[in-house]
DNA sequence: GTCTATAAATCGATAGAC
DNA sequence: GTCTATCGATTTATAGAC
């Protein structure tokens, strides 16, 4: 079903997002504008104002189905039931995850000084939740014995700092392969929090 | 001795590197116009030309004089004689220094990508360097056998991470102290480590 | 839905007076 | 060393034709 050549809303959305995304991750969000964008896609810059209102609005969207669409996938995994096996399944989900969307995970960490207070509030509140889901499995592990964490609150900030951090230095091309990382860190992780 | 009004160069250059750090670091590089920078310092544009070549030098000089100055400062301290309370010592220096110069610490991470590939070069060669420090340790204590580190490239890199994330949500007037942030990561950073 | 054209503001950097 | 004035390029966003 061939469409007349001025009409295609329905791939040229998610295009706009996509070039969005790998811009703003790349460049930073101050240093790329409209008509770059425009010009990623094959259109002029007033086309890109049918999807988005401005261009804040832009950047919060990716930000915010970022940060949704983490907290969703985390809570769809299949909970293993003892705290030091959940522990090392939050900390694959998460090198993981993050690995395979390093340009949102950016965007979403570097620009958040360029986020209204409304918008920042909504994306803290997101995150402060991703936080708490790694907070309940040291507080549980700690009830239970099996680690010793004597403040969950910045030992799952702390942890998550360390994870994240991959994305900083990690390279298909390099060295260790992915799943020898995973394999590092989730000693080191695992010896950091254990009785 | 008073000097004629328009002949502040003594004081002017470092107002205007102290302006452009905090700027830079709050709104971006590329957000901050030389027109702002100026601003704030009592200038008119014009004037900025007086004590920086242009806006990219500006930034390069004040990630560069950062870089430099942190290992510097590490390098001066008084090195503990076991591994283990070197790894100790290297993590409070970290935290304490990062803490103290947290803007130029989110700059030298943040506008990495804002520097021409020959000032990229210059940054990470410092960034490496330093990491180097943490990285001996972590070998010498290995072979002591006191570390249980089978990488230690990758450990430098992750317990930096760890402790630099201290800087994202740490708060003088927070619930903990920095001294007991301090002893918090650093019980978490030896068991990390720890045969 | 995309285009062209344009408005109004701002950008980095320079020239020349003082 | 700082100022004013300015150049030429670029910015976000909008209006209206098709």
């Amino acid at each position: 079903m061939a469409r007349t050549s001025g009409s295609h809303s329905e791939i040229t959305g998610p295009r706009i997002l996509d070039a969005a995304l790998r811009m703003f991750a790349q460049h930073g969000y101050a240093a790329v504008s409209m008509r770059k964008i425009a010009g990623e896609v094959g259109l002029q810059v007033g086309a890109l104002y049918n999807y988005t209102p401005d261009k804040q609005s832009l950047l919060f969207g990716l930000m915010r189905d970022h940060m949704e669409n983490l907290v969703i996938a985390w809570k769809a995994q299949e909970p293993a039931e003892q705290p030091l096996e959940r522990l090392q399944q939050f900390a694959r989900f998460h090198i993981e995850y993050h690995h395979i969307r390093r340009d949102a995970v950016f965007i979403a960490y570097m620009e958040l000084r360029n986020l209204s207070p409304e918008n920042f509030a909504v994306i803290e509140d997101h995150r402060r939740a991703y936080e708490d889901e790694l907070r309940k499995i040291l507080e549980e592990g700690h009830k239970q014995g099996v680690f010793d964490v004597p403040d969950p609150k910045i030992a799952s900030m702390a942890l998550i700092a360390t994870l994240t951090g991959v994305n900083t230095w990690f390279r298909e091309t390099g060295r260790l392969s992915l799943e020898e990382v995973l394999d590092i860190y989730s000693d080191m992780v695992r010896k950091a929090v254990l009785a």
